[in-house]
DNA sequence: TATTTAATTTAGACAAATCTAAAATATATT
DNA sequence: AATATATTTTAGATTTGTCTAAATTAAATA
């Protein structure tokens, strides 16, 4: 049985390694908004409990029982939100603090009568996919829009990015799941992205572009 | 802002301030799990945050405030058991546990959303009143079944008791919410209940009746 | 390769919530 | 009212997760 502090250290860690393998401590506490020594000290712990593999100086990797932790936090993070927003109308954007507590919830009772309840959803609001009981995902080949050529089109599956902001943003831009796009031009200056949406032509930065996914 | 800790020590003072007021420290070391030395400690705290009055060796009462926060504990505590029950199946005596976790979920969107899915409920799974968001709980007139009188006639709506065996039982009889009951006989041996219900007759212990509530 | 810089770890301290054992107070009994 | 018993509090220690400041190791640069 791991603590709420553990558990969120071993999501933190999956996410991370999504894009680094192993994972340095200052990314991590960066992320938990702590500083570098807390982490060293909590991985030494998780290390201890067999959720992580440390070496000194060289970073963390999970572990497939941290991995098995983890993935079963983010699908239950990734349920409620779905339930947040099909049962409850939240907005996409007002979803991410509510989940981040709901998700530490233990009961898998309840979180498998959840899943029968929302009629097993594979993707969460965001597009993220959601794993099932047995820490698999469906996976869904997804491309950043920043990646696109001009001329090429797509349809807008997912997000990389879920900050309140970010989401109000694209949500104003018309710019929501399940809308084709069409890449009219990158502009040279920047690097921005000019694109057709519903018709009507719009410009987004390519920060922006970064963190919307595409399938085609 | 309370701790989930603190959140706990009003839920239950607020409970045992049904019965005994002030409430003593034993009373609630043995509610919580814990010593009593640990129990003055926190009264302390609560005490320096106003959340209750506190008089060395006297017991504690809640103030105003902390009235409020733990009947706002209690509100989503039975909004979340009508949930479990209701949209996820639950049987009334699985739900006690899981709805202790939830009962700490901080959002306040997210309880009201839950109030008006739920289509505003008045009373949760164990016929308890679920109080209003401004701490005002609907007064339902209950007696306990161990008050009747032989010939009484009246209608199981609460219970007192809520551990899964408890209610196990209850089940196994037929003692379930809105069921009609007539009593035949107060055993003078041991103040055991002898009653009719679906036109049986059964016999339940003075302790198991002195946890069933009815109304006429 | 030597040196500077960045990242990480250690050492020691702190706050929250708990504990045991001993002391203090209140209540019950004679 | 005096004594015995039960309840509560204090004092000091422990655990979890955190912190700062100093020391160590790794990486980058000259």
């Amino acid at each position: 049985m791991q603590s709420y502090t553990e558990e969120n250290y071993l999501k933190i860690i999956f996410h991370l390694s999504q894009n680094s393998n192993p994972v340095q401590t200052n990314a991590i506490a960066e992320k938990i908004q702590t500083k570098a020594a807390s982490v060293t000290d909590m991985l030494k712990k998780l290390a201890d409990k067999e959720l992580v593999n440390y070496v000194k100086y060289q970073g963390v990797t999970l572990t497939e029982k941290g991995k098995l932790t983890a993935i079963n936090i983010v699908r239950k993070h990734r349920l409620w939100e779905v339930f947040l927003v099909e049962k409850l109308n939240f907005k996409w954007d007002e979803v991410h603090e509510v989940a981040e507590e709901l998700e530490h919830i233990k009961s898998t009772l309840l979180v498998e009568r959840l899943d029968e309840f929302l009629e097993f959803p594979k993707v969460d609001p965001h597009g993220d996919p959601i794993p099932d009981q047995y820490g698999n995902f469906a996976d869904l080949s997804f491309i950043k829009l920043s990646k696109l050529k001009a001329n090429e089109k797509g349809t807008i599956t997912g997000v990389s990015e879920h900050s309140s902001p970010f989401l109000k943003h694209l949500e104003k831009l018309g710019l929501t799941l399940g809308k084709k796009i069409e890449i009219s031009e990158i502009i040279d200056f920047d690097g921005s992205v000019e694109l057709l949406i519903d018709n009507n032509k719009i410009n987004i930065s390519r920060e922006v572009a970064k963190h919307i996914l595409i399938s085609k």
